[in-house]
DNA sequence: CGCCAGGGCCTCA
DNA sequence: TGAGGCCATGGC
C-alpha cells in the first residue's frame, strides 16, 4: 500500500469530504459545520479576511494542536484585531498576550507580524498573479516560514497546488512502507503521481490529519484502521 | 506526572 | 545536510 492514489482513495472512503482550511469565523455559518469546516462547498475562502485567517492559522499551528490556534484565534477576533492591517502595526508583545494559549507565542507574534507586512507590502492580488513555485520561493524566503507552513498557504489561501507536508504525513508514509525523509523527497512522491488538482490536494491533506487522529496516532491504534490489513507496520 | 500537538530557526560538526 | 537544543501552552 504505497501507491498515493489508492492511499487516497482508502482514506476518501473512509472519512469522507473534509472541507478544509478550517475557518473558526465561520462556525455554524451556512455551509460550515462546527468545526469551522465547509464539507460541501469546496471553493473557499471567498475573501481576503478568510484568506488572511488561514495564513494567521498556518502560523499559530506551527508544531501545536488547532484546539489551542482556535483559543488565541478567538483571542483576535473577540478583540477585532483578526486583520492583517492591525496586526501589522501591533506591538509585539500585546500581540504575544493575546495568542498566548498557542504556545511560543513570543516568536509566532514576531511572525506574524513579519507576514502581515509581507503581504501589506505585496499584496494578495499581485502574489495571486505568481506562478506557485516563484510564490513558494518567496515565502519561503521569510523568517518564520518554513516548507510547510508556505504550502499550507499557498494550497489554502493561494487554492494553487503544492503538496502539504506534515508530521502526519511522514508518520502515516513511513508505516505504510515509504523511506523517504526529506521533506522535498515526500512532497515529491505526491507531486509525481499526482494531477496537480488544488481540491484533491487539500482533500488529501486534511484526511491525512483525521487519519492521524483516529488512528495512526503517536501510539498506533490499529485495530479498525482502513490500511491494517495492507500495513506493514500494524500491530 | 509525562507525553504530545497540523514547525522552524540557530548552531555546530 | 543533518542532528540537537530551543521555543510554550493546554489536553489527556
Amino acid at each position: 500500500m504505497k501507491d498515493p492514489l489508492k492511499i487516497y482513495e482508502v482514506l476518501q472512503k473512509e472519512y469522507g469530504p473534509q472541507g478544509w482550511w478550517p475557518l473558526s469565523s465561520c462556525k455554524k455559518k451556512k455551509g460550515f459545520d462546527e468545526r469551522g469546516y465547509h464539507r460541501r462547498e469546496f471553493s473557499y475562502p471567498k475573501t481576503d479576511a478568510q484568506r488572511f485567517e488561514i495564513i494567521i492559522g498556518a502560523v499559530l499551528t506551527q508544531n501545536t494542536s488547532w484546539r489551542n490556534v482556535e483559543k488565541a484565534m478567538l483571542n483576535l477576533e473577540e478583540s477585532a484585531l483578526l486583520d492583517i492591517e492591525k496586526i501589522r502595526k501591533m506591538k509585539k508583545g500585546k500581540l504575544a498576550s493575546l495568542i498566548r494559549p498557542a504556545g511560543y507565542f513570543n516568536q509566532k507574534a514576531e511572525r506574524l507580524i513579519i507576514v502581515s507586512k509581507l503581504f501589506h507590502d505585496k499584496g494578495f492580488a499581485e502574489l495571486r498573479k505568481q506562478k506557485t513555485g516563484e510564490l513558494r520561493k518567496l515565502l519561503l524566503s521569510v523568517k518564520g516560514v518554513g516548507p510547510e507552513t508556505a504550502d499550507s498557504m499557498i494550497l489554502y489561501a493561494f487554492s494553487k497546488p503544492s503538496f502539504v507536508v506534515d508530521t502526519y504525513t511522514r508518520r502515516i508514509l513511513g508505516r505504510l512502507g515509504h523511506d523517504e525523509n526529506s521533506y522535498e523527497e515526500v512532497q515529491q512522491i505526491f507531486h509525481s503521481s499526482l494531477d496537480p488538482d488544488v481540491e484533491l490536494f487539500q482533500e488529501y491533506h486534511a484526511l491525512m490529519v483525521e487519519h492521524a487522529k483516529q488512528h495512526c496516532k503517536t501510539r498506533p491504534d490499529c485495530e479498525k484502521c482502513p490500511f491494517s490489513p495492507k500495513c506493514p507496520k500494524r500491530l
